[in-house]
DNA sequence: CGACACTATAAACAGTGTTTACTAGAGTGA
DNA sequence: TCACTCTAGTAAACACTGTTTATAGTGTCG
């Protein structure tokens, strides 16, 4: 039952976008009564977090493949691409994820997920960098795995997040935002790197189309 | 008397929060009725517009100083670091201007401001990343002055807007964010440098105090 | 003075998230 | 079988949003 409304809210919330996703569309969606929600949600931010937990387990699925490499960098760097991917192909969860500061922080059951490489993707993401360091793949003096996870994060959740905000604006002349997110992370990489690495990818300067964010 | 509109949006916004800048709040805030607003201002939108209009004149503001430096590269410097501590220490308004994906971008009045170096910090900074490479300052084959200042842009704003969005989750042992705003800049800078760099700068391993985002 | 323009307002409308009081029904135990 | 409890679902209301409409004031100008 929860399942069905957290479906309702999710095909509401892929097709009409972010503020769609009102309980009186949910409940109507599903034809019951706004007051039956809370049931089974305490809140609707209780019914939001649930379907941001969905996220991120689907998150962690996508990652899976990236583990294959034997390379620790490669490992690296298919987390960060399928990152970039994931946040440029679904804006929407993106934006919900990591760009609304409503997850409180201090919810036990929220924070118990965290930090775990098998269930979160700061926590996988740190591991593979410490991987990374114990391989001696980055500069000696970069011993610090919290602080070259962070800056990674940073980095690729900029690009995407800059998209979503102001990627319609069109006088700046954007350049392809998926080239732009490989750009910046081999930049990074690449400065970190002990062994001098080869050159940077090219970015194509034609400004990106116009269809970039379909709101 | 828009100006009193304003003044009064700004205090509440600054003082409760994103979410409290209410037309009714603002109205009695100024003890007006809240169909009053609605004569000097055609929405909501248009006054939050017009908030943000201001912070960005601020914005220019406090880039000045950054742009008596001689040498370019420092001039760069100066308005990143610039922008940075400015996104930390006004989350509110740097969430408003830089996170919230609502400024349509083809309103004419809104556009004809943006790609210009007086009014624009985009078009401050590509003016100033052109003259970091018209002076050598990058490495030969970055050229493409829009790609340049898209990644800085991406890179400072990654970690100002993260810091809003996740940096109350404590499991993330989150390093200085401040810190880590310098170390993704130099870091940038120094991947892109014609002559090679000195070092990195430290960033200190404490996780930071919890007083991060006062919500 | 009379006509006009303009300001500010009260009241309402449609839409939120949320709560309360209530009903119909399904079980369960005696 | 009969009462009993417990629960799923509901209608209606509440307190809020942003927004609109019709109306009462208030000044200015001819």
């Amino acid at each position: 039952m929860r399942g069905r409304i957290l479906d309702a809210a999710r095909n509401l919330f892929a097709s009409e976008g972010y503020d769609a996703v009102t309980l009186r569309k949910v409940a109507d969606s599903i034809e019951y009564c706004p007051a039956t929600i809370y049931k089974y949600f305490k809140d609707k931010e209780e019914m939001v977090r649930a379907l941001v937990e969905d996220d991120i387990a689907m998150t962690m699925e996508a990652f899976l493949p990236s583990l294959e490499h034997q390379a620790p960098l490669d490992r690296l760097r298919g987390i960060c691409t399928t990152f970039l991917k994931m946040g440029l192909e679904q804006p929407n969860h993106y934006r919900l994820m990591y760009m609304t500061p409503l997850l409180p922080g201090h919810d036990p059951v929220f924070v118990n997920k965290r930090s775990d490489p098998q269930t979160d993707s700061y926590g996988l993401s740190l591991s593979i960098v410490q991987q990374c360091i114990d391989a001696k793949v980055f500069r000696p003096e970069l011993t610090d795995a919290h602080l070259i996870t962070q800056t990674f994060w940073a980095g690729v959740h900029g690009v995407i997040s800059l998209h979503i905000a102001c990627g319609n604006i069109p006088v700046y002349e954007w350049r392809p935002v998926f080239e732009r997110g490989v750009f910046m992370l081999e930049l990074m990489i690449s400065r970190m790197l002990r062994t001098p690495s080869a050159a940077l990818p090219a970015v194509s300067s034609t400004p990106e189309s116009a269809a970039a964010t379909p709101a």
